[in-house]
DNA sequence: GTAGGGTTAG
């Protein structure tokens, strides 16, 4: 009798101690892979005599909600709560916690009122899920008002998590100086702001595109002796390469490496991006080495970051050579490498080369997305094949890959482009969405090709139908309907415009005086053009290179006294000293 | 030994 009691209990233990261990292992699972084991050691669990306790479903279904599958977490907690397991604060928190992930925040607060009914009391876990909760769905006001609510009742003391999901919200709403107030407040308080209070209301300020705001507040926080984390050195020098401020970020880096923070591989991709968007991947293959130096491993977003800046460049060898690299280390390029390659190649006007890699990716079974379809399109427009990029444009949809608002830019484009702009105002005004039909850009394009292609009418009733829809201008739109105007003579109309570009919120530019200037001397109008050539240098611009062309090309005919005469004497001359 | 807030790269 004593013995099989000793015998169960022994059994009973390891089994627990079994458990234990496998729950721990699924931290170090990846993915689907975690889901079907949690799932299966949850199902062996269930078969277990007696029931093991909350606290071991608690920590299973942690590990699945760390993997943000919050669906498959409720339905655990839904069936163990079948087989009679009691549920405790912590199950209620998690749950509630699901529901706020998925958008429910009411279930929430439904639990709220179970815990209540359970006998239990919610704690500041549960109130700071809900609080943030809210923040999640967007009701950041009704966030504040239960802060509020909480902290004036008495219900719960707000404590460093409640601070912080606050300071969140605030500044998700675009509320920076709001939250800067409550951190103020804290440090004022007992509840002393973290480096995640200041970390929040830094990148909040970036984003204000206050980044000197930003790094006094750092200051700042160094000197009160708050210790910046990896974390706050990431969204600094994020913001700070956002900025083209790249020889700062990299001293930040320094910086952290000086306060003993080691920059991980997100870090450097950081810096590896934005140097390669800037065009000068030099500096990107610099720190390249300078993460290896230190022991990290390229991964396939740093691939990704110099196999683009290279086909930005155009230089597609080196791009190619970069692929052969990753490659041979084991990193799987993916449709986001192909992507760039494709663009470079079409770059390139290799568009044989584009149309093979993007038939081979296809074989291999890749899965096309829509900006592989946009920039095979614009590829096959630009090299002269606009039956094939609309051939394509069937194609993807057939595949049941929607345009999006750039695939209509190049089509539209493409096809004004090569005289079809009848078909493309027909696909235009077929389009099913409302939002694409008030983009300005598909606007511009079309007034644009119409005009060039001789229907001047129908662009001016675009543009016209523009204004009518209140669609914010933009200096281009304002451009190619001047040009229209004047090359239609309907100068009361441009005149007019050209006044109000200001109050649109467009100042017009050297285009616009190019444009102008160019139209009316084509026209042979040269005083009109010397009127506006006058104006442009009154106004800092200067003639661009076509312009200046046709100016001069103009010479032998203006009269020794003419006006036009004087300008081109006076332009000549500075150009000559610059 | 189970729960809640912060950054980011294409």
């Amino acid at each position: 009798m004593n013995c099989t009691r000793l015998v169960l209990r022994c059994y009973s233990t390891e089994s627990t101690h079994h458990v234990n261990q496998r729950i721990r292992s699924l931290k170090h699972t990846s993915g689907v892979t975690r889901v079907e084991e949690a799932l299966q050691l949850f199902d062996e669990m269930l078969q277990r005599q007696p029931l093991p306790s909350i606290i071991q479903f608690n920590q299973l279904i942690t590990s699945i909600v760390k993997i943000n599958q919050y669906s498959t977490a409720l339905s655990l907690y839904k069936r163990i709560k079948l087989m009679g397991v009691p549920s405790d604060l912590y199950a209620m928190n998690v749950s509630i916690n699901c529901h706020c992930r998925l958008n429910q925040v009411t279930y929430g607060f439904a639990l709220l009122a179970t815990i209540f009914k359970q006998g239990h009391t919610p704690d500041s876990t549960t109130y700071n899920t809900l609080v943030n909760g809210l923040v999640l769905a967007d009701q950041v006001f009704e966030a504040v008002e239960l802060f509020k609510k909480l902290r004036g009742e008495k219900l719960c003391e707000p404590d460093q998590f409640m601070y912080g999901t606050i300071i969140n919200g605030l500044c998700k709403v675009g509320h920076t100086s709001k939250a800067l107030e409550l951190l103020r407040f804290m440090e004022a308080g007992s509840c002393r702001p973290r480096v995640q209070h200041y970390t929040i209301i830094m990148d909040s300020l970036c984003k204000d595109k206050m980044v000197d705001d930003a790094l006094l507040l750092f200051a700042e926080m160094n000197e009160k002796g708050v210790l910046a984390n990896v974390i706050t050195y990431n969204s600094l020098i994020h913001s700070l390469c956002n900025f083209g401020r790249e020889t700062e970020a990299a001293k930040m880096l320094g910086h952290m490496e000086a306060e003993g923070l080691s920059p991980g591989v997100d870090t450097f991709n950081i810096l590896i991006n934005s140097f390669c968007k800037q065009g000068s991947v030099k500096d990107a293959e610099l720190c390249v080495e300078a993460m290896v130096r230190r022991g990290l491993h390229p991964d396939v977003i740093t691939y990704n970051a110099l196999i683009d800046g290279y086909c930005l460049r155009g230089e597609i060898d080196e791009a190619e050579q970069v692929l052969d690299g990753m490659v041979e280390r084991d990193i799987v390029p993916d449709i986001i490498t192909y992507n760039s390659l494709i663009n470079g190649y079409c770059k390139k006007k290799r568009i044989d080369e584009a149309r093979h890699l993007f038939q081979e990716i296809q074989d291999k079974g890749l899965f096309i997305d829509v900006i592989t379809y946009n920039t095979m399109l614009q590829g096959l427009f630009q090299s002269g094949n606009p039956s094939v990029a609309r051939e394509l444009f069937s194609k993807m949809q057939a595949k049941g890959q929607f345009p999006d608002i750039c695939t209509y830019r190049i089509m539209l484009h493409g096809m004004c482009k090569n005289f079809q702009c009848s078909e493309a105002l027909a696909i235009f005004r077929s389009l099913g969405s409302k939002e694409m039909m008030k983009d300005v850009e598909l606007y511009t394009i079309l007034i644009d090709g119409c005009s060039k292609c001789g229907m001047p009418k129908l662009a001016v009733e675009l543009f016209d139908e523009l204004l009518l829809k209140g669609l914010k201008l933009n200096v281009r739109t304002c451009n190619v309907i001047l040009r229209v105007y004047w090359q239609e003579g309907l100068l009361v109309k441009g005149k007019k415009l050209l006044r109000k570009m200001g109050d649109y919120g467009c100042l017009p530019n050297s285009v616009t005086y190019n444009v102008i200037v160019q139209v009316l001397l084509k026209k042979n109008e040269c005083q009109e053009a010397a009127i506006f050539l006058e104006e442009m240098i009154n106004q800092g611009f200067f003639p661009d290179s076509s312009t200046f062309k046709i100016l001069l090309s103009l010479i032998p005919n203006v009269g020794q006294d003419s006006h036009m005469r004087t300008i081109i004497q006076k332009l000549t001359s500075v150009e000559g000293k610059v």
